[in-house]
DNA sequence: ATTATTGGTTCAAATAATGAACCGGTGTAA
DNA sequence: TTACACCGGTTCATTATTTGAACCAATAAT
């Protein structure tokens, strides 16, 4: 692996849970040797990619991506286009619904509204990493994307979050071809107790999925007719998404999707 | 230069006028050999860090940049705190108001607000780079800031934008000590013609300028009462800003301001 | 006062970055 | 059709940078 790609992996480790992170910890969190990370912490900081808290000498994330998230929203923009349909749908079934994208070893949720009149709510984080295997939302990607993701991620150790979280590959490559079969994503406490979650892709210009429409519900409120609510909305908000985005629903799902809305 | 700080500057020549760029074009603006950039690419691209248009091969800004901001917003918050007075003075004065953040080679605006009523409207590009030392924003973050920022930035060369651009490095030292006393800095048609701007810094936990917060105005609408009012109003939400960020006004800056406040 | 822990530095050894030449595809003009 | 130019991308011997164990200085804890 190159430098380059070593230097920009110690970014991810910054997160709202973990705002600022010291040398040291760094060091522990990393397993890299302290004159090194130190060097590229040095060289990000020289980027304006972190800066440093001048009391404590913590490294937080710097004023450089606050200008490239606005040329690439400007480029691509997917969080204002995908807004407008978040709103939309939890305007429309009053919970918890978000937009999330691919990173490296997750979904970025990259915006949420919680439309939610209800007492119980789920709890949600932007900025948070969503795990692939554990999450509706990495599962819509990863049964959508170029299969060689999901098996990059299948073949690493798969961390347990719940009692339900599935951990075997084999489980969910099969898990995968049945969401492929759907045309949605379905998940039932296995990141959270209590939380199920709905997730379709949406896709870029190839076909491939580029990120996910979700709705994470309090398992209590489930049931099968809101549950099919939801799935039209989501595949309902997802076409037009695709539609502005300038993507392509490959044709063996808008077949499959065009036979949930007729239900 | 390390390889870290060489990949990232790459970043830099992305913008919203040039959102995608191809291996020969950037091969071409940076003199650096196309072996090397393509993997300096490649490494950029499989961090997330830019992605490819499949049909051009051109690369643009990728996903990663938008979690990123997301947490950096979310830690320091600078852009949120930012809107409400950009807002306050755009209603106020009926005129195009900005924050910028300092970059490497120049302020880029983090958020701005064209409160114009008035049929001229100065232009304005979000997430383009304003030089240092044509633009009032740049110049009063130079006079506030670290005098090695300006030593740096001064002992380059300094392109001309206007007739009165001024590229002289001692002529602008001259004018830093000049913005220093005044507490605000000043330019006229020295970055666009027909269009004049005034700025003032806004201060860190150390008492440096971290930003700032300015005005551009059509020359013809400018006159001493209206001038007077927009200082005013800039040293007040730039005090009120410094606070809520925590941020500290050096003592001879906050006696300065206050004695235009007097007035 | 002593120790542990922090961020940061040094320099020889190990490794990765470099770049000139090359490849293969595409578009264009003779 | 052929020839040429231009594009993105690759190769590999040479070169320069990265690496990390040991070290330093400052601060916090005992």
């Amino acid at each position: 692996m190159s430098t380059i790609e070593k230097a920009l992996m110690l970014l991810e480790h910054f997160s709202r849970e973990r705002p600022e992170i010291g040398l040291t910890e760094l060091k522990t969190r990393t397993s890299i040797d302290k004159g090194t990370l130190h060097r590229h912490l040095t060289a990000l900081k020289n980027s304006g990619f972190l800066e440093q808290n001048y009391l404590t000498k913590a490294y937080r994330l710097g004023p450089a991506v606050i200008r490239l998230a606005a040329v690439r929203e400007n480029t691509v923009p997917i969080v204002k286009t995908v807004q407008y349909y978040v709103d939309r749908i939890a305007d429309n079934i009053h919970e918890l619904v978000h937009a999330a994208l691919p990173q490296k070893n997750g979904m970025s949720a990259i915006y949420a509204k919680d439309g939610g009149y209800h007492g119980v709510r789920v709890n949600f984080d932007e900025a948070e990493i969503l795990p692939f295997h554990a999450t509706s939302s990495g599962l819509a990607l990863l049964a959508f994307h170029d299969d060689t993701l999901a098996n990059k991620v299948l073949s690493k150790k798969l961390i347990s979050f719940t009692d339900s979280t599935s951990t075997d590959a084999e489980d969910i490559k099969a898990n995968l071809e049945t969401i492929r079969a759907h045309g949605f994503a379905f998940t039932d406490q296995s990141y959270e107790d209590e939380v199920g979650s709905v997730a379709v892709p949406f896709f870029g210009v190839k076909g491939d999925a580029i990120g996910t429409l979700a709705i994470a519900i309090p398992v209590s409120r489930i049931n099968k007719s809101f549950h099919e609510t939801i799935i039209k909305q989501l595949i309902v908000a997802s076409t037009e998404l695709c539609r502005d985005l300038g993507g392509q629903i490959p044709s063996n799902v808008a077949t499959i999707w065009a036979s949930k809305l007729e239900v």
